[in-house]
DNA sequence: TATAAGTATACTAAATAGGTATAGAATATG
DNA sequence: CATATTCTATACCTATTTAGTATACTTATA
C-alpha cells in the first residue's frame, strides 16, 4: 500500500518542471541530475507522463520537456495514474471475475474498500503544483 | 498502491469469524474450506492477527481460533496493520533518510502525501466488522 | 548531414508476494 | 500418560513486480 519509486520520480519531476518559466524546454539529463534521477530510468518514467498529456515532448537538438498543462492542473492523482495506472486498492474492484459472487460473505469489504479508494482518490486530487511550489517558495522565505 | 493478497484473506478470515458466536472456537480448516484460503498460507497470515491481540489461538485437540474483541471494536484499518505494518504512503515517510532534507523542493510533495495517508487511515477506521456484517445481513434478507 | 536530443523495446537483477514444507509445542481425550 | 490433533516457528521455493540498464531507432536543429 505505497506509490512506486517511479512514481515518487514523477512527483519530482512534475515538480522540478512547475517551476521553470512557462514554456521552458528542459533536457532529461538536467532534471536527472538536479532531482538525483538515474538518467535512463527518468526516461522511461517521463514518457508514461508525456504519453499521459502531462508533459511536452520535443526530440532533436534543443530539444526536452516542458510542461503540457498549467501547474493548478495537475494534480498528484493525475501523476500517480500516470505512472502507475488507475489506483485500485484490491484486485476486487479491478475486475468482477476476482470477486467471487457467490462468497456474499466477503463483498460488503469491498464495498466499504471502494469508499476508501474513493476518499483516497479525492485527496490526491486536492493537491496541485501550482500550490506545492508556492508552500515551497513560501517556505523558503520564512527560514 | 493496493492490498495483499494476504490482507484480503485476513478481511475475509475476521469477517468469517465475526458471524460466530462470541467465544465459538473455529479450527483453521473450516475457515480455508469456506473462505477458499490455501491452509497453509492461512495459517501464516492468521498468525499475525493473532499476534496482534485480534485473534485468540487454542492450540491441541478442539483448538482453532476466536476473534480476541468485539467485532464493533475491529476495523479495516487493524487488520491491514497486522498483516502489513503500519501503512506508509512512501519511502519518505517511512525514515528520514530516505527524504533528502537538502532537497527541500521535494518536501511539500511529502508534506501533502502524509495528509492523503491521514485520511486514508481514518476512512479504513471506520469500517468495524460489527456494521460490515450487519450490512451483509441486511442485504440477505432483501434479496 | 552530423549530432544531440527523445522513443521503443527488450533485457537483467533485486525485492516482494504468494505459497509450501518440516520440525516442534500445547492440549483434550482415551 | 500416550497419542492424535491443532496451532507455532522457521525456513524455503517460485512467480511476479519493481528498479534499473542497454541497444537500436527516430526526430529536429544547426
Amino acid at each position: 500500500m505505497k506509490f512506486t519509486q517511479a512514481t515518487d520520480y514523477a512527483f519530482r519531476i512534475i515538480f522540478y518542471l512547475s517551476q521553470q518559466k512557462p514554456g521552458e524546454i528542459v533536457e532529461a539529463r538536467q532534471i536527472s541530475e538536479r532531482e538525483s534521477i538515474p538518467i535512463r530510468f527518468l526516461l522511461k518514467t517521463i514518457r508514461s507522463l508525456s504519453q499521459a498529456g502531462i508533459v511536452k515532448s520535443y526530440r532533436g537538438l534543443k530539444g526536452g520537456y516542458s510542461l503540457a498543462q498549467d501547474p493548478k492542473e495537475i494534480t498528484l492523482k493525475d501523476i500517480v495514474e500516470a505512472v502507475e495506472g488507475p489506483v485500485r486498492i484490491n484486485k476486487c474492484l479491478l475486475n468482477d471475475k476476482d470477486c467471487n459472487k457467490d462468497a456474499t460473505s466477503w463483498c460488503p469489504i469491498h464495498k466499504a474498500l471502494r469508499n476508501v479508494q474513493k476518499v483516497t482518490n479525492s485527496e490526491l486530487e486536492k493537491y496541485n503544483f501550482c500550490d506545492l511550489i508556492n508552500i515551497n517558495q513560501h517556505r523558503d522565505k520564512e527560514e
